[in-house]
RNA sequence: GGGUCGGUGUCCGAGUGGCCAAAGGAAGCAGACUGUAAAUCUGCCGGCUCAGCCUACGGGGGUUCGAAUCCCUCCCGGCCCA
């Protein structure tokens, strides 16, 4: 699938290079087939948008003719890495974390190929290895190889050492080392010679490189990539809603179609080089429309649809795409039944009694259970400020009954939280 | 184990007997202006059956008319010593 321009060119005009260990890593991709793995822990039941980066570099990878592996972090999740994390972190629970791991390898595993004859990919489980190696042989033979004035200077350990009020576990001190024997085992196991990770990823990688060399004699690589960030500098991966995850029972798609949609000017070109396949050509076209005619946003439809589409498929983006151009549009009273029917297919639904809707119900009451407040006191907080709206028409009364008069085409109702939260509220009999 | 400092609302952080649902900041939410952007401005920002009541300042107990504030005890963390 290389299309004569080399991977490490591509990658680097896109900005997802951050460091290397060795310019050879740049030939190597260009020219032969390795494999190389990235790593990703299974804290959640679902991996989220900060994650797509290091996942579609491993589809990248593929497309190039490599063996991408990715690895679930069975045993380094139940450790977890103080790398980026400014406090110690609880531990998983077994079962959870057995639970998250499946649903995470059924997710990368969406994103890969794995029927290809010459670089089928691989979701590996590293408790498979790490789970199976005794505590006293680890020191022996891998715990010799580090040094702990080394470990403590590293990024990750040295401000939680700095912090003052923090400090690191020895628990979690010790993830380094089994991040780099994963990269050891690899490197034996598959002939895997490179890991891939975000940049807060350096220590590690770096440590499993010495580990390989100080053990093999054999020269490992590492590549990061840079974090993705908003555009005022924080986290990506935050909407107002939380976290955005790939699983579209945690994130509707059209939840998942609204956060790159609503993408700021400055960072939409470096996430459409990030999250998507499209060619210098468009992407230079969408920086200028940018600047241009930034009230287009022709960059962010772009963006959306195209990411909405690697994860929840063509026939998912049309449809949340209908839905939010329906829900922007000024009267959602006037649209036919059939288009607003389409538009709220997908959205978030609730489902509530048609006899309480002929004794009628408190707005805020239903705002309430519709969850787009989290208690009471903050529906009547919101609907008092104005921030709420029955079938797109503002109510600024709490106690206002809704009742079956309101029910607009199909028997729904439309509630709106402020511009951009919509629940529809559908009547069951 | 000893000493010492600390544990306050989502986070940071003031408060050392009543004026404390607790200053200030950040985050967040709503509104205005815009482009479903950013910046800015205004308001909100524990809960509830909401002009009232309930729950809250690490846990438990106590002193007091009254405690985030004082005492006892336990738990947790930092630093120093062993």
């Amino acid at each position: 699938m290389g299309d004569g321009v080399g991977l490490f060119e591509e990658m680097k005009g896109r900005g997802l290079i951050a460091q290397v260990t060795d310019s050879a890593i740049g030939e190597m991709l260009n020219s032969s087939s390795l494999s190389a793995y990235i790593g990703f822990d299974p804290t959640a039941d679902s991996l989220h948008v900060g994650h797509l980066v290091q996942i579609f570099n491993l589809k990248r990878l593929q497309e190039h003719g490599h063996r991408p592996i990715a690895v679930a972090g069975g045993a380094t999740g139940l450790i977890g890495d103080p790398s980026g994390k400014s406090e110690e972190r609880n531990l998983l629970d077994g079962d959870i974390l057995a639970q998250n791991l499946a649903r995470i390898e059924a997710q990368l595993s969406r994103f890969l190929d794995f029927e290809s004859k010459t670089n089928s990919a691989l979701v590996l489980n590293n408790a498979d290895w790490l789970g199976r190696i005794h505590l006293v042989d680890f020191l022996r033979d891998i715990g010799k190889y580090f040094s702990v004035n080394q470990m403590v200077a590293k990024e990750s350990v040295k401000s939680r050492i700095a912090s003052r009020d923090q400090g690191i576990s020895f628990t979690e001190f010790t993830y380094m080392l089994l991040q780099s024997y994963d990269f050891l085992h690899l490197f034996d196991n598959y002939n895997c010679i490179l890991q891939m990770g975000a940049s807060d990823q350096w220590g590690n990688i770096t440590s499993g490189i010495e580990l390989i060399r100080k053990m093999r004699q054999k020269v490992a690589y590492g590549l990061t990539t840079p974090l993705v960030l908003k555009a005022d500098g924080t986290k990506f991966g935050k909407s107002e809603s939380g976290t955005v995850w790939i699983d579209p029972d945690k994130t509707s798609p059209y939840q998942f179609y609204q956060f790159f949609l609503r993408a700021e000017d400055e960072v939409v070109g470096s996430y459409l080089r990030s999250f998507t396949w499209l060619g210098a050509d468009e992407l230079g076209e969408l920086d200028l429309a940018t600047v241009r005619e930034p009230g287009k946003r022709r960059a962010q439809n772009a963006l959306a649809a195209a990411v909405t589409d690697l994860v929840h498929g063509p026939e998912m983006t049309r449809k949340v795409k209908v839905a939010a151009q329906a829900l922007f549009s000024e009267d959602i009273l006037g649209l036919s039944e059939e288009m607003l029917a389409l538009a709220i297919e997908d959205a978030p639904t609730i489902s509530i009694p048609a006899s309480s809707l002929s004794d009628g119900v408190a707005l805020a009451d239903l705002l309430y259970d519709a969850g787009l407040a989290k208690s009471k006191s903050e529906s009547r907080k919101v609907i008092a400020q104005g921030g709420a709206y029955l079938n797109n028409v503002r109510v600024a009364d709490p106690d206002v009954k809704v009742n079956s008069g309101d029910l607009i085409a199909g028997g729904v109702l439309l509630l709106r939280r402020g511009k951009k939260d919509y629940v529809v509220v559908r009547v069951t009999t």
